[in-house]
DNA sequence: CGCGGGCGCTAAGAAATCGTCAAGGTCCGG
DNA sequence: CCGGACCTTGACGATTTCTTAGCGCCCGCG
């Protein structure tokens, strides 16, 4: 989840906030001062920054203009000023958005979200490579040499709980319960049967498979 | 230069922040409701929208979503309610910014560069195309061969669905609680009717389609 | 060497899913 | 009130997928 960044002098504001964003799913770290804040946010990555401009050390603006030399985090400005020359300048210094005291959270938290949906990163692509093949999780597809190959329902189960665990052994009460449920305990030759499958598929030599693996009496393995 | 649309039923506010815009070096293009703006957003490029919440026509909220479903462009909304559960709903909507009247000029202008300053390039054109059909995503047209397909509510919505997620395969789920709500996560055989005039009116060969794939089992996928 | 368990592989019948058509049903404008 | 556009629903063979059984192989073990 995302990382708050909380700056306020006042502890009471802090807390409140930590507490709010946190029953909220996001992670926070906190400053009572620009200096410290400038500190946090270089030590460890940010996604965001709430941001008093009221703060003892240094002032607010001057504290959006140093973070946004070297950072293009989005800035949260909270101000208890309404004067519109204090908005100007924060905004202008590079702050995203600014909310004057006093707020309502959901408020708070609606922006936060309208920030965050900005920055957020084009998703990255589960996307698994081998020698033989391509599998992309995103897009529940499988491609062998460029063309995609058409897995079944239950295939496809199988080969994206092996995919998902590169190089680890995953047993085969883990394989049948998770793709046919809890009661097919017994039938360890459903995974014969559909192994056999997905390796003509997409093994180059189903016969000698190189990427699907068998643990004798065990499980299975996939290897990159 | 950045072009900003402005959206408010009110002809003396349009006109005055025309002139304010103007006059600060952008071009502007202005509707007097949500209709006609979104009519005017897919024509010729917008780099922010500024919308004004209390139209004739459509919900403030609507007209936000229903550009978001095909446009990324900043929208900051203008309001006369103070309610924070407005701004909540406009927010997650897709708004960037929310600004409640009676406002200053240079606080809009200066929020007005701030969502500038993170989008840089102007939105792409929302149009895909293929072999066989185009679909444009602003407009609610699909063209065949030049000509105009007319496709009934239900069935453009799949196709949106369906387009606006190129290669990715969508379960019957996905589809069913998209299209019709999430109640109806059973009635599959609906989307084989639907999927089916579909590909009637768009493949040009509807007993073997190119575009609109099966998977089945599972769900769909659109291939440009 | 003979035996048995685990595995790979195949194939056929059972079951589920799909494409298609057509018969109502609902809603709305003329 | 009627007609048309649209959405539901049921039914049918066609196709795909799942299940199940059977056979041969390899390998460890008595």
């Amino acid at each position: 989840m995302s990382n708050v960044l909380v700056v306020d002098d006042d502890a009471h504001i802090r807390s409140a906030l930590g507490i709010t964003l946190r029953a909220n799913g996001y992670t926070v770290s906190t400053a009572p001062d620009g200096e410290s804040a400038l500190v946090s946010a270089a030590q460890h990555p940010v996604n965001v920054v709430i941001l008093d401009l009221g703060l003892p050390d240094i002032d607010g603006t001057t504290v959006i203009t140093r973070l946004r030399k070297w950072s293009g985090v989005p800035i949260l400005v909270l101000s208890a000023r309404h004067g519109s020359n204090d908005k100007v300048q924060a905004l202008d210094a590079g702050a995203d958005d600014y909310i004057t005291k006093p707020f309502g959270f959901d408020e708070l938290l609606a922006r936060l979200r309208a920030l965050l949906r900005r920055s957020l990163e084009p998703d990255e692509t589960p996307i698994i490579t081998t020698d033989a093949f391509t599998v992309d999780l995103a897009l529940h597809r499988v491609l062998r040499d460029g063309k995609d190959v058409s897995l079944t329902p239950t295939e496809w189960n199988i080969l994206e709980l092996l995919v998902r665990n590169p190089e680890k052994l995953i047993t085969q009460q883990q394989l049948l319960s998770e793709v046919w449920g809890a009661a097919y305990g017994k039938e360890a030759n459903y995974l014969r049967v559909y192994m056999a499958q997905l390796r003509r598929k997409l093994e180059p030599e189903p016969g000698n498979p190189r990427h699907l693996l068998t643990e004798s009496g065990i499980g299975y393995r996939f290897q990159p």
